[in-house]
RNA sequence: GCGUCGGUGGCGGAGUGGUCAAUCGCAACAGACUGUAAAUCUGUCGCCCAUUGGGCUACGCAGGUUCGAAUCCUGCCCGACGCA
């Protein structure tokens, strides 16, 4: 019988560290973050890694130091796993992430807590959920740059021919006017000499999942989203960003990958005297509404998720699913 | 008051006699997603039916020229700028 794991999933600004956070108390829980930028130290205030509806900022410990020396998250007095484990000018991909959190969550099993991946990253959840096996080619850059190199020198759809030729079976699985995608499954059919589409398996699930999902009605989850980019700005985000970008800037003036961030990008841009500060803000509400759309669409296909409007709901079911009431979480 | 330029689809903005329901961008709506995923990419987008396709109403308003007008002419209304 596999171990039992919690995911909490949901657009952003929707809840759901709050959420997690409540679940964690009633059980006994720990939480493994599945947020991309969430793994970024320094990236505290855009990446709302302790928002105020979970205790604001401030709540988070980040100083704690665990018996081995690993620096651990705590915020509202929850641990919290896979926050804060990279600088900004490190490469991270799913990958990584997977294998962290499988590690994560196994810790947190063995010392008899439950185990709660939250996050809005839907990709990371569903590597660790579904338990995907992903290619083991981790990106080159040899090899990507001159892909690149041929997309612009040819055209995308003569390397989408190239990659065909290589891997038939790509021709119906990879989007062909996705330059991404392109790129890194013809780098896997380079670097290994196979197909890329034989490579991407799903295995057999490592845990008993429950997903649960937080829904709002789309104009409270807007209404949610400014407010949270309000309180961004007054929290004082763009000195973060400044001295992020001031740190972290390469040589060629460009910002690291970690930057292509929601609140980060359209700071940079105010920042750079490309914007003014209210226009920064007003992309960054309407850019935040595009990615939750976009998490919506992805997280809607799941059927396996369980939709819920309240902790209370949450708490039933996940007592349900673990067969153990929950601790009195109203202190 | 005179003059100039301009009024185009939710917005911005092309088009300047036919191939225009009208390039394109934004917004909106839907979707994809296996090592960049808060990333990247796709589709729809006047109205009504339909699978290709067809019908209707449209480019400030009213009239006119023309086989045919968003595109030309006249008048009117509105806006910006210039001169008074």
């Amino acid at each position: 019988m596999p171990p039992k794991l919690i995911a909490v999933v949901g657009p952003t600004a929707s809840g759901k560290t709050a959420l997690a956070i409540a679940i964690a108390r009633a059980f006994g829980g720990e939480i493994v973050s599945a947020d991309s930028r969430q793994i970024y130290r320094g990236m505290d205030i855009g990446t709302a890694k302790a928002p105020r509806d979970a205790g604001g900022p401030g709540a988070a410990n980040a100083g704690a130091v665990s018996g081995w020396g690993v620096p651990v998250y705590y915020s509202s007095g929850i641990r919290h796993h896979l926050v804060d484990i990279r600088d900004p000018d490190a490469d991270y991909s799913v990958a990584d992430f997977k294998r962290e959190a499988d590690a994560a969550i196994t810790d947190i099993i063995r010392r008899g807590e439950v185990p709660i991946l939250a996050g809005g990253t839907g990709l990371y959840v569903k590597a660790v959920v579904e338990n995907l096996d992903l290619p083991k080619i981790e990106a080159d850059p040899e090899i990507r740059r001159g892909i690149e190199a041929d997309i612009a020198a040819r055209g995308l759809a003569a390397i989408f021919d190239r990659l065909v030729a290589l891997d038939p079976e790509a021709a119906y699985i990879v989007d062909p006017k996705n330059p991404r995608r392109v790129v890194r499954a013809l780098e896997v059919a380079i670097a290994t000499g196979k197909p890329f589409t034989a490579q991407r398996r799903t295995g057999t699930p490592r845990y008993e999942t429950l997903k649960l999902g937080i829904g709002h009605p789309p104009d409270v989850l807007r209404e949610r989203i400014n407010r949270r980019i309000d309180e961004m700005i007054s929290d004082n985000l763009v000195g973060e960003v400044r001295a992020l970008a001031s740190r972290f800037r390469a040589a060629d003036g460009s910002p690291p990958a970690a930057f292509d961030a929601i609140g980060y990008r359209e700071i940079i841009e105010y920042l750079d005297g490309r914007a003014t500060l209210p226009e920064a803000v007003a992309a960054m509400k309407l850019n935040t509404w595009h990615f939750a759309k976009r998490q919506m669409t992805w997280f809607r296909k799941d059927a396996g998720i369980r939709w819920v409007a309240d902790a209370e709901t949450a708490i039933r079911l996940t007592a349900a699913f673990l067969g153990q009431s929950p601790a009195n979480a109203d202190e």
